[in-house]
RNA sequence: GCCCAGGUGGCGGAACAGGUAGACGCAGACGACUUAAAAUCGUCCGGCUUUGGCCGUGCCGGUUCGAGUCCGGCCCUGGGCACCA
């Protein structure tokens, strides 16, 4: 065997043999159980970055840990294809994005063989092939026929100076990233896809999903944001018009004071043309960016209209302002403002100075104070007529019930959760599959016409999607009446193509459907791993396309991921690795300089999956010498020929114990890495284990079958995360199959067990001193030993013994005053 | 602004069901080996201290025999906010 550790040559070997065994290839068997584990795919940017490191590390350690247990593991890998990056390189290189795109595949595909992840390559895909997204697109037109698609108009940031439609992040202060002209919001008409028609399954199903974080579940739930109220109409006076509002709070009702419009909205528009103060408000609510990030932490303003609602009760003549925290996209742009009850409310109440109205006191009876925010928890109606006294929920279904008996309004459930806009004013990206007919409208494309191939020689300008000004891509004939006619050249949000790319690996070559009944074989995905930064969106989009999918008869499951890890972020220096910060860490570099078992040592070492990961080059040199410890433990064991076998019974007391440890290795490390995913323990326990053997130095034919049993354990426990390595150290300990096939090891219960426990003694709750006792001892003989302890004595001298605790196999607690 | 997390030695982290705070690793100090260095091996490594202890898990308070862990309030950092993926 080798004197040194040299990764290079190990990884190279057992990258090799994996190749020409082609491990990892799967196959369906119904002779064992399926597990599939599935790493988000990666956005092709050109180079591997630590995030994807850590987070393909850990779906392979899942994957081959699940192997080790007897599972038909099925792992794949692709490409998020499409998507904005590849235009900006090109604008930037002036290489066509599909060319820049597939070049990046090619290197990072590299990059992950060298890191020695266990995927499935004959399953690769990649979103921007024609034979990928062809199925998005037949998928589209059946969506359409079934009206889960509509057009509507949506919001867009227009850069006025460089003509095009710009992305969130490339509005920086209300400005053009390129121009630095001022942002322009503009209505233009877009694809919905009706995910509100899934709201409540979306919702409801949230709660079965054990096998995902509280938090993801969490952030969906408030994401969906189900509410139930009231909407109703409030008269305006001297207009033949009525102004309709949503509420959560019909108890609140009689503490109305103002009604807030949105700038957006069609009366505060009319209003503009006479009025300067509204007029800012609706210029204000044009420029600038639309996310909602930057409208939320907008200054609170407003402007009065002199218009003035109907209280539907009671009749009062309430105010009607213009408000920027009143948008447009949610309902009806238009809400009752009750500042006595409503935060928001109460500071624009309080800046505007209009009047607030406490109707809701606390319910426990306590003085009502409105005067430095507002009360919104419910209560007590006061002040509010004929519900006066009630409680608020009681009050909330009478109030409902009044002005439902009178035609005003009515209990309506409400969404946060809007539909989905999937188009896109851009080149790189799914083609949206209709035609525009001036005769017969909107036409889906027909299946025999799909795909609807993106041309892909293209350049790329500053200014707007090539395929916008290329005739022979839009001219056409109408699928219907056989006229002139214009395709969309609007592509598809790339969140179109990762909503069902998971369900696409079971079958990637069916080239007849865009799935078969290997879909259904190996879907739901048994082990979903991916940022957190995913936790609503793509995870959301997913799972709405998967019943979707369902509901055409494609899967039969309800839900895509069974289980969901979502892994921490790495940092340096504390912040997000970024190039703009100067702070990356180039994976490639390391994995030449120490070997990509120690790369993937580290990245699983330094923290446990769902932390944020604290980088740093001096742990992966430690990462790096245990390896190397490791080895020459192995090479030291090995170099005295083959160990005798284990006799169990004819070991001495060292030896017992030093076993001990190897048992009580396997049990943590099999707890860790089964149940609780953190890795980190783990490798600490192995590396506890290897102190340990190190240590031994016993010669004797027992000692030397402990140590052969010691380290097969370690390397067993090792082979998910260094695999190479493992492979390697496998052989030399004597097997003759691979240790990707090996059967995780199980802890001998006989060899856990412990003659003697050592228990903590406390007294008053502080550490006073050990005992150790006999490991069935009971809590007489406890107490006994512990009061006889010196410390203990010196501190209960001169107290009363109140009472012990005793906690078996722990502690004892004397509590004396 | 809204929603969701996280704050433990010089650093990354451990403590899994409320029971020894700091496992394991990094950095550091000292020693061995060496002409020397690197590598390797060994010992020490939260603060204070009268050496008996006392204090200590972001801050303030509470529950408990006992709180890093549970509860209430605050501060700070990070993720998401619908066109980055």
């Amino acid at each position: 065997m080798d004197n040194q550790y040299r990764p290079k040559q190990i990884e190279a070997e057992a990258q090799a043999y994996w190749e020409e065994q082609q491990t990892f290839r799967a196959q369906e068997d119904n002779g064992r159980p399926k597990y599939y584990c599935l790493s988000m795919f990666p956005y092709p940017s050109g180079r591997l970055h630590m995030g994807h490191v850590r987070n393909y590390t850990i779906g392979d350690v899942v994957s081959r840990y699940k192997r080790m247990q007897g599972y038909n593991v099925l792992q794949p890998m692709g490409w998020d294809a499409f998507g904005l990056p590849a235009e900006n390189a090109a604008m930037e290189r002036g290489v066509p994005p599909a060319a820049w795109t597939r070049e990046n595949i090619a290197a990072m595909r590299e990059q992950l063989k060298g890191l020695g992840f266990g995927y499935d390559w004959s399953r690769e895909l990649a979103t921007c092939d024609p034979e990928y997204y062809r199925w998005e697109q037949w998928l589209f037109t059946r969506l359409y026929r079934k009206g889960l698609v509509y057009r509507d108009t949506a919001a867009v940031n227009w850069d006025p100076v460089d003509q095009t439609v710009l992305a969130n992040e490339q509005v920086i202060e209300g400005r053009g990233w390129r121009s630095g002209a001022l942002v322009e919001r503009r209505e233009i008409p877009q694809w919905f896809l009706r995910i509100t028609d899934y709201a409540d399954e979306l919702l409801e199903a949230l709660d079965a999903l054990d096998g995902w974080p509280e938090q993801v579940r969490n952030m969906q739930r408030n994401w969906i944001g189900r509410s139930e109220g009231v909407e109703l109409s409030f008269d305006l006076a001297g207009r033949d018009e009525q102004l309709t509002v949503f509420t959560t709070r019909p108890d609140t009702l009689y503490g109305v004071t103002y009604m807030g419009l949105a700038p957006e909205h069609p009366i505060s528009l009319e209003l503009a043309e006479g009025n300067p103060a509204i007029a800012e408000l609706v210029e204000e609510a044009r420029s600038g960016g639309t996310a909602e990030a930057d409208l939320a932490t907008r200054e609170k303003r407003g402007a009065a209209t002199g218009l003035e609602a109907v209280h539907p009760l009671t009749g009062e003549r309430i105010p009607v302002w213009v408000a920027n925290f009143v948008l447009m996209e949610y309902g009806s742009g238009a809400v009752m403002a009750v500042p006595a009850h409503d935060q928001r409310d109460w500071e624009f109440a309080t800046a505007y100075g209009l009047p607030i109205r406490p109707v809701v006191h606390p319910a426990d009876g306590s003085e009502l104070d409105v005067s430095a925010g507002a009360f919104s928890d419910y209560g007590v109606l006061a002040d509010s007529g004929p519900f006066s006294g009630m409680p608020s929920d009681r009050a909330f279904a009478a109030i409902a019930e009044r002005l439902e008996g009178e035609g005003r309004g009515q209990r309506r459930v409400q969404y946060r959760l809007r539909d989905w806009g999937v188009s896109r004013q851009r080149y790189w990206g799914a083609p949206i599959p209709m035609i525009h007919c001036a005769e017969c409208g909107a036409v889906p494309v027909p299946d025999d016409q799909l795909p609807v191939t993106l041309p892909e020689d293209v350049a790329i300008s500053g200014s707007g999607s090539p395929i916008k000004s290329m005739p022979s891509f839009y001219e056409t004939t109408c699928p219907e009446c056989g006229g002139a006619a214009e395709r969309e050249t609007d592509t598809f949000d790339t969140f179109m193509e990762s909503s069902w790319y998971f369900a696409r690996f079971a079958c990637a070559d069916q080239n007849g459907a865009m799935l078969d009944e290997r879909a259904d074989h190996w879907t739901p995905v048994d082990q979903y791993i991916g940022g957190i930064e995913h936790a609503v969106l793509h995870l959301l989009y997913a799972r709405f396309y998967h019943k979707v999918l369902r509901d055409e008869g494609l899967v039969s499951s309800n839900e895509p991921f069974t289980r969901l890890l979502t892994q921490g972020m790495v940092l340096k220096d504390g912040t997000k690795m970024s190039k703009s910060k100067g702070n990356t860490v180039d994976p490639q570099e390391l994995v030449e300089r120490f070997g990509a078992d120690t790369v993937r040592l580290f990245t699983m070492f330094a923290a446990p999956p769902e932390q944020s990961l604290e980088w740093s080059d001096s742990g992966v040199e430690g990462a790096s010498r245990f390896l190397r410890r490791l080895h020459g433990l192995v090479r030291d064991h090995v170099a005295r020929g083959p160990a005798p076998a284990l006799d169990p019974q004819a070991l001495g007391d060292a030896q017992r114990d030093l076993r001990r440890k190897v048992h009580e290795t396997i049990a943590k490390a099999s707890d860790d890495i089964g149940k609780r995913f953190t890795f980190n323990t783990a490798i600490a326990a192995v590396m506890e284990l290897c102190n340990a053997l190190g240590k031994a130095g016993d010669d004797s034919d027992a000692g030397r079958a402990v140590m052969q049993e010691g380290l097969e354990a370690a390397v067993l426990i090792l082979a998910p995360i260094t695999p190479h390595l493992c492979h390697h150290l496998w052989f030399q300990l004597g097997h003759t199959t691979p240790v990707v096939d090996a059967a995780w090891p199980e802890a001998d219960e006989q060899a856990l067990v412990r003659d003697e426990v050592e228990l903590v003694v406390q007294v008053n709750g502080k550490l006073r001193g050990h005992v150790t006792l006999p490991a069935d001892a009971d809590e007489g003989q406890a107490r006994e030993a512990a009061l006889a302890e010196p410390n203990v004595q010196r501190f209960v001298a001169d107290k009363e013994i109140k009472k012990v605790v005793f906690v078996a196999g722990k502690l004892i607690n004397v509590v004396a005053k």
